[in-house]
DNA sequence: TATGAATGAGCTTTCATTCAT
DNA sequence: TATGAATGAAAGCTCATTCAT
């Protein structure tokens, strides 16, 4: 799985990645504002730069676009968090550091974070799983995280916990941007950090000793 | 606020109420399938069993439709809330239930709030914020059944802890909805709600005293 | 010809000319502000207060209020011509006077003169002919004026000149309304009386002996 | 003032002018048989040859239409009048030729003329003035040749007169075509023409001397 | 490769007219 | 006679997509 290919007319790869490039941060920033549907491919291919025949020479679809998206939004809150963060540690304070650098993840790439969570539901049965395939990956990552923990004894949880809890973790993340409307006009990030990973810890430290 | 009047041609009030019965329902089951954008108001008009001019007769523009639907579906959840749970009775017991009640709405209204979960963010800046008032209203009952255990020493949280626990709480539970396709398999509901309450109650629950 | 009998399924003809009266005055107000394409049939019956039911309980079709409203207008035009002027007279004065009341009743009623005058055209091939038919009487008005004044020896004019003058005056009163934007700027009422009044005479006067 | 851009989403000012030019060519003739409210857009695309589409690659709104088929008709009046008269002689024999000009004018494009005097008022406040302005151009015009005879002795008229008169000229040579139904049952044009120019005449000519 | 004019299916919305009550 | 809910044809307009240049 892991990528779909988006047939392109054009053949020359470096062309094609400089393209959609602009396409992609062009398209952003209008399914931001505006969202998916409400974007006409022509404000698509001006915010990208090149005319509407250019733009279809790099998609063949308008959906393709989004699906490129939100494949690029994954890769970047990804690639945020491959390279600060160590998931092989197992230690309480690495747990910690993961949930603390997920969440300024998140903050900081709040606005694709929420296009890409309310548009991906636009996307075809055909690019879906992709896109989930890809959501799956980041909670893979931290079910690793949580498995390290266990492993070195830090917690105490069945794989089915584990699970559950990298679903939720991954997902009040997410919370911090989709509900900022709400949660950002009672905390500042950093209270939110704190005090949701104080809530997520006691929950599942163990506590007789 | 609590509601905006979406303005109707007809005047018989009990029609107007039928009708839009009629609409909702039908919008919902077609919302469902392919999202508000992709949904025609002449397929909206065919499943509610009327004809397009009928429907225009009940509402202004396509956008009510859908202010509708939310609308109805967050009185759906609240009543069925409010019919089976005592918020006031401040135990532990009454908090497990609450949630265990919380869950199953969700669960049986899904599809429901799936829908205006994924829909709701296309309403007009007029529309959005009752929609949203009427959320805050759901994450208040939380809210007070959790005072109502502070109260009564069964938990030790202060205000802020308090409200983000019930945004915890309310986004927990949407979240079997909305991200069923993983969940719904791995778990059965009654699974999900014994370990989602565990990890939520460990964390507030005094351990010591 | 003079008048198509507009069809009702009410039998009252007592009703039948309240209702139409009703429906008239309401009409012109309309027409006078979105012209006769821009209102609906809706907003006829509820400036006439009544249902849209009963509005075609007296009409076949929409153009058939605007019809009895061309119809209504030149009634009323010249119910006000004839109750003040002698047609008979055939001396300079009269006639002066009969052209300063002429203008005078197209200022009082300059709305619908506007009315009709923009919105006859819109009449079907069947309707047009009566309304032109009642315009060619009042302009038979001028010409019999004209022609009593050429009988007593105060104009000479043949035949065709004294049928071009009626139209003229005819149009030159009508002028005053339907170019009011610029006239009526520029003129008061009686200003514009006068300076017509002139240059019609002059060009026809005996001028010699 | 004097002309209102109509935008375009085609760039090539070429081509606008072209595909505009079929437009209003296209338009003109389905006004004259329907009037602006009775033609579709559709119908407007089809006669121009081109899509319902393409039309509105040159156009905003329907209206944008109606607003280049009276800008256009008047630029073809004027261009057509000042192509043959020569406004600066001040003699009486350039005053007749310049009437009679226009009436012939008037009466080639009679159906142009006919449709923008009956649909003008279809326009939004917003292009209205555009068109009115070119009225009163028009206006100017006979008022520029009646200060020429003025000044050169042949009229005696102040300048309120000079007004009025060059505004019975424009709408006696309109009324040409608005009341053809009467008029050119009685007469021929050039029989009009003379006519018109002896009542005109004899009101303004110094009779003494 | 890049362009942008052309296309037309399909959308939302309106409104004259009907007819059961 | 009076009502107004129901209808659906038809309107204006948009926009994803194509293709000749």
């Amino acid at each position: 799985m892991s990528k779909r290919e988006v047939p392109a007319s054009v053949k020359d790869a470096r062309l094609i990645k400089k393209r959609r490039n602009q396409m992609i941060k062009g398209a952003i920033a209008l399914f931001k504002q505006k969202g998916f549907h409400r974007t006409t491919t022509r404000e698509i291919a001006k915010a990208s730069g090149f005319s509407i025949g250019t733009l279809y020479e790099y998609i063949r679809q308008k959906e393709d676009v989004l699906y490129l998206v939100c494949d690029r939004i994954y890769d970047e809150v990804r690639e945020r968090m491959e390279k600060d963060i160590d998931t092989h540690q197992g230690t309480l304070e690495s747990f910690k550091l993961a949930i603390a650098h997920y969440f300024k993840v998140v903050d900081e790439l709040q606005d694709e974070v929420l296009v890409m969570y309310q548009e991906a539901k636009s996307l075809s049965k055909e690019s879906l799983p992709y896109v989930l395939d890809k959501e799956m990956q980041m909670v893979g990552m931290f079910e690793n995280i949580l498995k390290q923990c266990v492993d070195n004894g830090v917690f105490h949880l069945n794989e089915q916990e584990i699970r559950l809890f990298a679903h939720n973790i991954f997902v009040l993340g997410q919370m911090w941007g989709f509900r900022r409307w709400a949660l950002q006009k009672m905390y500042t990030l950093d209270e939110y950090i704190e005090m949701q990973t104080n809530l997520l810890l006691k929950g599942i430290l163990e506590k007789r000793s």
